[in-house]
DNA sequence: TAGATTGTTAATCGATTAACAATC
DNA sequence: TAGATTGTTAATCGATTAACAATC
């Protein structure tokens, strides 16, 4: 467990620094260079570096003054943080273009993600291979087996608004443990699962709303 | 303009308040009631009440005692809000699935997007139809062509991270004011040009974080 | 050593929550 | 009218910023 402060008191995270965090590492991945200042990375994300300091006083590291912090220590920090040295193995229903972009996602390794089937019941798509995935018809049956034999807890739902909610309930019925939703609708999920947004309309809102400004 | 209070003074939203009108905006559109509540609207998104009728404050709706918020003056005050009763044309460089996904997606009409052309440079895929769109060989004419005819500011990046901040500054250099990019890389654009990142792998880490700490 | 950069504490700022009055 | 729900102000809580001491 690395979020001890001295007084061994755990200490929470705060959500926006938890998001910082999220995109620290994501910077970090991209560098080549084995050292990084608080300032060179507060530069990159339009932060202040007392920001990334103060940050980095929840994460267990230390820094060198003058040099900065070492990047390969401050990469497996971060790594533990998120989880991603246990790697998850992922379903994604609905083998359609956003699905197929993320079961060819090459970035997934990186944080300890494997895309282990996809599933879609339009007969035209199943059998056909994405990437090195057979399409997989939607049943219950093999929904079971494969949650099972790859120890599944996170699905990824890329179907239709329309069926997003049924598919979210034969997910959680079947045992996943971790919603991560592309439909563009407010699932309801029972207490103790997961559930993530991934609304991607939002972006262009902000894109919309700064250029309307000018 | 909406956001004044009774003073007249303008008030900057406030950005965790902003974020959240994102999504109640997202909520009503699929909404088919009338009129919903405060409470009403944070049950779904797992806020209070309290939280939802205060970010109200700074948008010009008014609710009724008893009864709630009748929803279609909130979506338009809303949607002024986001600049979504201008349509913006927009285009796409990378013609693989997540561009192909976002080119053929059916939600952006609601939001005063619209999607005018698609562009690679890879020639299996030009000429090949996207939905309705032919994709375009991603040369600089073409661009400035587009770029001109449909009044274009935003440019959405889904191209490798390899060619991303090349495929920017082409479309930067263009004329292009706004950048939302898919790409897992951190875009240096220069100053003026909003940039919106849509990394979208960030929803799995909190995912994966979550599922550790059980 | 001098200088740059980290790490931490204190002060400020801003957002959330609580309480309650207004109103349909 | 009574009751429910909004709207707003004040109190609390939490995050950011500033200042500076520690250290390589």
């Amino acid at each position: 467990m690395s979020n001890l402060k001295k007084d061994k008191r755990p200490l929470e995270i705060p959500k926006p620094t938890f998001e910082r965090l999220k995109k620290y590492l994501a910077l970090l991945l991209q560098e080549e260079s084995e050292y990084i200042s608080s300032e060179g990375i507060a530069e990159k994300l339009n932060i202040t570096p007392e920001q990334v300091r103060k940050d980095f006083t929840y994460i267990n590291i230390k820094g060198k003054p003058k040099v900065g912090y070492h990047i390969p220590p401050l990469i497996n920090e971060l790594s533990e943080l998120f989880g991603i040295g246990v790697m998850d193995n992922i379903i994604i229903v609905g083998a359609g273009n956003l699905g197929s972009a993320l079961a060819k996602y090459a970035g997934f390794k990186k944080i300890g993600v494997r895309v282990v089937a996809i599933f879609d019941n339009d007969p035209v798509k199943i059998g056909k291979f994405v990437g090195e995935l057979s399409v997989l018809p939607f049943s219950e049956e093999n929904l079971k087996r494969v949650i099972k034999r790859f120890k599944v807890k996170i699905g990824v739902i890329c179907v239709t608004e329309e069926s997003a909610q049924e598919v979210a309930n034969i997910l959680v019925r079947n045992g996943i443990k971790a919603l991560w939703n592309f439909a563009p609708v407010t699932l309801k999920v029972p207490p103790g699962i997961v559930l993530e947004n991934q609304d991607i309309t939002t972006g262009v809102l902000t894109i919309k709303h700064l250029l309307e400004k000018k």
